[in-house]
DNA sequence: CCTACCACCTGCAAC
DNA sequence: CGTTGCAGGTGGTAG
């Protein structure tokens, strides 16, 4: 079972809320940690912010558009193509160029996006969340969800299994102002399969007509546990 | 004479400031003379070519294609991103991109165009044409003319007060060889109405359901005393 | 070839 | 209502 985390909120500051609802469901790795000294799913996070992500960021332009506010907040720093560095929840390491773009003034972050959207099978309309570990500054993560309606996916075991993004409706008034919380990351099943990197190289393929994906940072995984894999078909549309 | 008050420049200058590119701006926002010592309408000109516009030169490419033979005969010193400056028929300067894509083969005017056309109402069958004074090198100037048939446009007596395009048919062989003439631009009575610069920020607005433009630099601002404004109706179409 | 990436550009809606 | 955030583009370049 999951549970929520509060992905929270949105803009405001004001914290007055926080779900504590969650139980302690501790997340069992199966897997290693890439980044940091710590499991990842034991770290206590800060929600930063998330964003649905529009077609343009899921799409050719290759580029995640980072709101102002949360980008001049959370990556101050940011400016001259930063290289930020986010865990999932499966604590894969993520590289993204993050850069800000004079021309429309506004905050990108351009190299390794699209690896991560094609890996996570991010569409419009999908969430990503940001968030930051609580004890080590500049320790970042990025979560997903999958909106509810998806349209031509054949995704196998998971439409059961996903759950609903926990930050719907009436969750809008609690958290950004820096409540920490303790974030479970759907667990998968220890044994599950490989685990891949995003940096092992091509992890997607052809296979009959389908894009195979092979995914070791998504909830999907948990329920692809035959192939480590997940089969989506392609039909040339988006 | 007229004044002209050209309001403008704000717009373009704060989206210019940060651009590297800005060069030291000597051109006075509230001036008469935007380019050079002489009012525009009496200067002698050396009519370099004209183009009749396409669908493209006029969407939402938002670029002029130059035909390359006069590209290269007149704007030699092109290539890499230069900016010219046109003054048109009121002396308004308007500050156009300039460069050459590779991929096409062809040198274009990108930034800056696409807000003559609109503050023109330029449409696929006008033409455009440019010219540069004779005893100047480099001040350069732009005029247009709308073609005969124009459909869904409400026009407040344009149509009639329409001049003759002073370079028609016979004087495209003139242009070519680099003949002098002395061009005159249409001068704009006195008091006929607010003279509006290319940069006055919205100068178009909506108004049961049309576009209404207020154009300070076109022939229709001779003809519109009344409100000095053309109204256009807009369809949803292009 | 193609794809990603980079640094621009623009219209428009919302604030 | 003028400013601006940003969604959606572009050409150029590297590989």
């Amino acid at each position: 079972m999951y549970m929520d985390l509060s992905l929270g909120t949105t803009v405001e500051d004001t914290q007055e809320v926080q779900e504590e609802e969650q139980e302690d469901d501790l997340y069992q790795p199966q897997d290693l940690q890439h980044g940091g000294g710590e499991p990842s799913h034991v770290i206590e996070r800060e929600h930063m912010f998330h964003k649905v992500l529009t077609p343009s960021d899921v799409g050719k332009l290759n580029r995640l558009v980072v709101p102002k506010q949360h980008a001049e907040r959370f990556f101050p720093a940011a400016g001259a193509g930063t290289q930020l560095c986010f865990e999932d929840r499966g604590g894969v390491p993520w590289r993204f160029r993050y850069s800000y773009w004079g021309s429309s003034q506004s905050y990108v972050m351009t190299k390794g996006w699209s690896r991560f959207v094609r890996a996570a099978r991010l569409a419009a309309g999908d969430t990503v969340s940001f968030s930051r570990a609580a004890a080590a500054a500049g320790r970042y993560f990025i979560d997903h969800r999958h909106c509810q309606r998806r349209s031509r996916d054949i995704n196998f075991g998971d439409a059961a299994a996903m759950p609903a993004w926990p930050m719907a409706a009436g969750v809008q008034r609690a958290a950004a102002g820096g409540a920490t919380m303790a974030v479970d990351t759907t667990p998968v099943p220890a044994g599950h399969g490989i685990e891949v990197g995003p940096t092992a190289g091509a992890r997607s393929f052809r296979l009959f007509g389908f894009n195979v994906e092979c995914s070791g940072d998504d909830d999907d995984a948990a329920a692809s546990a035959s192939a480590s894999a997940e089969v989506e078909y392609v039909d040339g549309d988006s």
